[in-house]
DNA sequence: TGTACATCAGTGAACGCGCGTTCACTGATGTAC
DNA sequence: TGTACATCAGTGAACGCGCGTTCACTGATGTAC
């Protein structure tokens, strides 16, 4: 039964991310790694050639979804706006498909209480959102840049997460609304 | 064994605010029963004699945390300014003594994920916490006022809840300091 | 190039553990007369 | 007011379950000559 070392290394590759739409979905802790295993068309018992424990899984699952969100925040060729990048996060699109979601927003209370190595991982995702936000803002001295970055990333992860809170749906969608228009008129 | 009516009246309140502050700083699924009990001064086989499952302690522990931050928001005598609110909830104490905390910044990517009973209640806590906002502006058409509420919620809750992940403690800081400023400067 | 052996990705059963929940029991409180 | 019985808050053992993790095994792949 033994695989080919690229047929392993894409299986391995393939488990991060379906790990990382799993975890988006329903949370670190709801979700077993049997499920993600199935989930990858594997059984669990072979998680262990790949992985050390899940706790390496989830520093790895974090890490892909926090990259993947990083890259749609830049392409195409750097070329987007401020108020399409806010807005495309800002999205009901992004609210409602939270398997592709920015894991801050979908996971953020857990990564709180992650391990270490997990949580530096969201530490450094934290900072480079925040620095393509601020590559946005060329009009303010560069200080100014990354305070004014800091308080609308607040405001973009905060309002993504009460987004998916809510169950009044208007409400919803007038959280997304109002906080994009509040973070764009300034 | 049995205790007054009083007394078990009681035990059920201190259950109950003990459930929110353990929930507050471990998380929902991270902290088991046998944890709250102990913390409460009792033993795990009494709880049923009071909940009919953990789920509804949840609920119950959310809406008496969402209840406590509500009126920490409004007292003392409804006289305080938005720059207090604001500055109290991105304060450093409140980031550092999660146990008080606010559930919507310590809970919040496990809330999406509660029973219905719980969602409503935290549905019905975010309204709350925006009319309060909404309510110190009074130089704001009520639309706009509630409008420009939501957006500085979203800022507050993604302030909080990023200051707690980031592992910089200069960043965590910088978060909460210029979440506040920009929110305050419109 | 072919052969013999070592490696190891993947399987599925099993383990230990902690969790939410149940239960028989205790004994003080509440109720009926 | 006093007495007999019912109630029930709280205890601690036990249950079933799912979880992360381990393990013996399989058989295709990789390596050495």
């Amino acid at each position: 039964m033994r695989k080919s070392r690229q047929e392993a290394a894409e299986t391995r590759e393939r488990i991060v991310k379906v790990a990382a739409r799993e975890f988006n979905e329903s949370g670190i802790q709801s979700t077993g790694l049997t499920e993600i295993m199935a989930a990858a068309g594997l059984t669990h018992g072979g998680f262990y050639k790949h992985f050390s424990s899940k706790d390496q899984l989830v520093a790895e699952a974090v890490e892909a979804a926090l990259e993947r969100i990083a890259d749609s925040m830049q392409s195409p060729k750097a070329n987007r706006s401020l108020e399409e990048t806010v807005g495309e996060y800002l999205s009901k699109k992004h609210r409602d498909n939270s398997e592709e979601a920015c894991p801050l927003a979908s996971l953020g209370s857990e990564l709180r209480l992650a391990d270490q190595a997990t949580r530096q991982i969201a530490s450094k995702g934290v900072e480079q959102v925040i620095t393509i936000i601020a590559s946005h803002l060329p009009e303010l001295p560069p200080k100014e840049a990354k305070a004014r970055a800091h308080a609308i990333v607040a405001a973009m992860v905060g309002g993504m997460m009460l987004s998916r809170i809510v169950s009044d749906p208007k409400l919803s969608d007038s959280l997304l609304r109002d906080t994009k228009a509040f973070v764009l008129k300034h």
